[in-house]
DNA sequence: CAGGAGTGGTGAGTGGCACTATCCATTGTA
DNA sequence: TACAATGGATAGTGCCACTCACCACTCCTG
């Protein structure tokens, strides 16, 4: 097929495939003349993949390249894939500078963070979490606690504990999930979906209890 | 103490802080002069609560001016500011624009969408949640579950219902944790952070036990 | 076999966002 | 009284995810 129709197969107008065959998310079809080139199957999943972990997921273009690599570099072990694409994840959003000026940061963030890494080297070690050594989420965890306390909340590792071990059971839930797949590459793909699209599924799962919750105990009407 | 103070104290540089004063983020100071004003510890706190919402959850200036607005309103009725909280939250991340072309969604779509909606409230209902008629997060799971079927991956409801219990006790931890808190103001900041800074973390816990346990079943060394 | 629609490739343009820089008259401060 | 600092305002910056315009070419219909 050529691009009209890959685009009125998966979605995609024109000028965005074009956009994603130039930044390399989308490989080139197979030219047929100068100026003709031939997509067939495989580029409509993949032009379907990459609108879920951008629009879906708002993964930013250069994260998705970089999960999307992966998955093509590593179809057969899961578990390195798996490795691969945790590592090319934002850990919030698209990539944000952390600073430019010179202003301190809120007053002794530097020791804070030491600290924090600590609590989540305590944490990760009561749940015998074993981790590659410096994992971004890993800074992300010790980034939110330095932050609870600084704003004031009296918080600590073990707060956090009943949390991981929430996070745990759905971990094997995920893995569990990996099982029955076909080719390597669809179970690359699976892998990936249920790592990284469902995270804000499950954000979503919380509020709809939060607020089921909260109208139980703070209800008043 | 002035703007000057407030930003050493703050670490959000001067012009930053005239941007939020001007965007509504932040309260005026109390004018003392004709370009004199005199700002206090609330602003401090209002400021590290910005960049925290802003920093490290990712939220943008707009959904954190909603959520700010949330606290100073309903700092009594912690339930109604969770839901106006719930309400202000970007669902995956700030604003994106739905679709500006003519070209149609991934074939069928709207169809997809009634029956992912109606999955959402099967699911829903085997939790027992009662929630508001139509809420954003309720939407954000149907689309999930709409783009894994649209990209081959065979789910419905009953594959969420794990982790809607997972959620369900997240939510629970979350609440208890609403109980002790001083004035309203601080029980209200409180309450956002809880259920807004928290959720990167979360996510991280995810992928922290999703390395070990992956390590567990496919590494090989 | 003419001619218009469609194609690929490329460079430049767009709009939104979160700041950031510059300016100004005025004010506190040494 | 010199001089840095202040508040307020306007304009500019850098980034990002597209989107547009153009071009030489090719396909396809009549």
């Amino acid at each position: 097929m050529r691009i009209s129709e890959l685009s009125r197969r998966s979605g995609v107008s024109i000028p965005t495939i074009k956009y994603y065959l130039r930044d390399g998310l989308l490989p080139a079809g197979r030219p047929t003349a100068a100026n003709q080139a031939e997509y067939d199957e495989d580029h409509v999943r993949r032009l379907r993949l990459i609108r879920s972990l951008i629009g879906v997921r708002g993964l930013s273009v250069s994260a998705t390249k970089d999960v999307l690599a992966a998955v093509d570099e590593q179809q057969g072990d899961v578990h390195l894939l798996l490795g691969l694409v945790l590592g090319a994840l934002p850990v919030e959003r698209s990539g944000r500078p952390p600073r430019r000026d010179g202003a301190a940061e809120p007053a002794g963030a530097g020791a804070a963070a030491g600290d924090a890494a600590e609590d989540v080297a305590a944490l990760t070690a009561e749940m015998g979490w074993k981790t590659s050594p410096n994992p971004p989420a890993a800074q992300v965890v010790a980034e939110t606690l330095e932050t609870m306390r600084a704003l004031g909340v009296d918080y600590d590792w073990r707060s956090l504990v009943p949390y991981a071990e929430l996070a745990d059971r759905a971990a094997r839930l995920d893995l569990d999930q990996l099982r029955d797949a076909g080719d390597p590459l669809q179970q690359a793909e699976r892998a990936v979906l249920l790592t990284v699209l469902l995270e804000p599924a499950l954000l979503a799962l919380r509020r709809l209890a939060q607020e089921h919750h909260s109208a139980l105990r703070f209800g008043n009407g």
